[in-house]
DNA sequence: ATATATTTTTAGACAAGACTAAAAATATTT
DNA sequence: AAATATTTTTAGTCTTGTCTAAAAATATAT
C-alpha cells in the first residue's frame, strides 16, 4: 500500500537520504534545508508531514531519519533519477554534464512497469553516467572497489569509475582534458607546494589536475 | 519568453485545444469541466489566470478560446505526448493500450532538447501508436486521407490507420480481434439490423464488428 | 414574453507548500 | 554557569488549485 506521494515529498525524502549517506546519523533541519534551497521553517513543516504519513522518524529539535518505507522509496527515486540518466546518455546522445536536471523531472513519473522496461532495455546497467550506482528494484547498490585519485602515488595508475562533484562546470573541465569514466590516469609528479598532479590520460598528452579536482575523482587501482 | 507553466496549465490548454477541434468555436465552461473532469467553479478559476498570461481569449459567459502563444503551447504538449507514446510501444514494448497514462506525466518533461533527441532517436515519427498525428516542432500537423470503417461498402476493404476511442477497454478488444494498425480489413456482410459487419481482418478468419466499433476505426482505403 | 431551466460566475473556504518574523530550545563561549 | 550565538520551531501569510453554495446571466419552453 504504497502512498501516492508528492514531487516535492519526494525530493525531501531523497534529501534526507543523500545527508543521512554523509553524516550517518539523525539529519539537521538547516542541512535539510540546504538540500532543498529553502528556509528552516519549511522543512520543519514537511518534517511534521513525512512524520505522519510514517516515512520518517522525526524528533523536534533532534532532526530526522527515514523510515524502513521512506527509505525504499528514496532508494526507488535514486533508481529512477540514475537509470533515466543512464538513458539519456546512452540513447539520446546527451553529454553526461546535461542530464542531471532533466532526470530530476523524470526520477518522478509513477510508473513501476516503466521502470523494469526501461532497466531492461538499458541492459540492466549497474552504474550511471557519472558512476554512481544503480540501486536495484529492492534497494541494493553494487558497491565496488574504489579510493580518490589524490591517494595515489607517483608511478600508480588508476581507471576513472566515478566522480564526486557533479557541477556542470567540473564535468565540462574534465571533458576538456579529455577525462571521460574508464579513462587510464597515470599519476607522473606530485607538486609539494599545492598537491597538483601532472598526470597522463590514457597514454596521452600530459595535464595538470589541481588538488580540487584530484579528490573529486574516484578510481580502480590499476 | 514562453512563460514556464505549471501542469495543470499546460492540461487545461490541451483540454480546450481537443474541445475546440471538435465544435471550432469558442468552448464552454462546462465542457472543460468535463475534460479535466473537475467543476465549472475550478474552470472559471482558470480561465481567469490562462486569459491574464495571454494564453486564452476569454469573455465571461462566452467561453474560452486559445491565443497563439496558447495555441503553440497545446500542441507542443500534444508533440510531447504522442513523441513519448511512441517510445514507450516502439522502444520499451508497451502494448498501445498501456502507453496514455504514462504519456500524461511524460508530456509535462521541460526540455526542447530532450524532444529534439527524442524526436530524432524514434526516426522523425509522424503518427503515433494510435496513428495519431504529431505535430512538428512548428505546430503543424501530417494531414493524411482517411475515412470510417462504417463508410465503406460491400467488398470495400482498407488499411486501419488510426482509432478514434483510446480507452483501454476498445484497444483491448481490438486486440482481441487481431485488429491493430497497418491491418488491411475487408467488408464482407453488414447487417440491415443493427449495421454490424461482418470482415476479415489481414486476409485471416472473419470476425464481427459492432456498428460501435466500425466507427472508431480510421482507415484508409485500399 | 414570461416563467423555468441551465450555465456560468462569484463568494468564501480549504489543503499543500512556501515565506518572514518572532519565540523557544539547544550549543558554544567566556 | 552565565551570556551569547546558533538552530529550530511556531505563528501568521501567501499562492495555487481545488471545492460548495448562492447569485447572476443566458437559454429554453410554454
Amino acid at each position: 500500500m504504497t502512498q501516492r506521494l508528492t514531487h516535492t515529498e519526494e525530493n525531501y525524502l531523497k534529501a534526507i537520504y543523500k545527508a543521512n549517506e554523509k553524516t550517518k546519523s539523525a539529519v539537521n533541519t538547516n542541512t535539510i534545508a540546504a538540500y532543498m534551497n529553502t528556509s528552516a521553517a519549511s522543512v520543519t513543516d514537511m518534517m511534521k508531514k513525512l512524520a505522519n504519513k510514517e516515512l520518517i522518524i522525526y524528533e523536534r529539535y533532534k532532526g530526522a531519519r527515514l523510515s524502513p518505507t521512506g527509505s525504499k522509496t528514496a532508494t526507488s527515486v535514486i533508481r529512477k533519477h540514475r537509470l533515466w540518466e543512464t538513458f539519456l546518455v546512452q540513447k539520446l546522445g546527451f553529454s553526461w554534464e546535461e542530464v542531471h536536471e532533466i532526470a530530476e523531472e523524470l526520477e518522478h513519473i509513477n510508473s513501476d512497469e516503466l521502470i523494469t522496461k526501461l532497466d531492461e532495455y538499458l541492459g540492466f546497467p549497474k552504474y550511471d553516467p557519472h558512476g554512481d550506482p544503480i540501486p536495484s528494484a529492492d534497494g541494493k547498490f553494487m558497491l565496488r572497489e574504489q579510493m580518490i585519485l589524490s591517494q595515489l602515488n607517483i608511478a600508480e595508475s588508476g581507471i576513472l569509475v566515478g566522480v564526486k562533484n557533479h557541477e556542470t562546470s567540473f564535468l565540462s573541465h574534465l571533458n576538456k582534458l579529455n577525462i571521460a569514466l574508464g579513462s587510464s590516469i597515470l599519476i607522473k609528479e606530485r607538486s609539494d607546494f599545492d598537491k597538483s598532479l601532472k598526470v597522463s590520460v590514457s597514454e596521452g598528452a600530459d595535464v595538470v589536475l589541481t588538488d580540487m579536482v584530484a579528490k573529486n575523482l574516484l578510481i580502480r587501482k590499476s
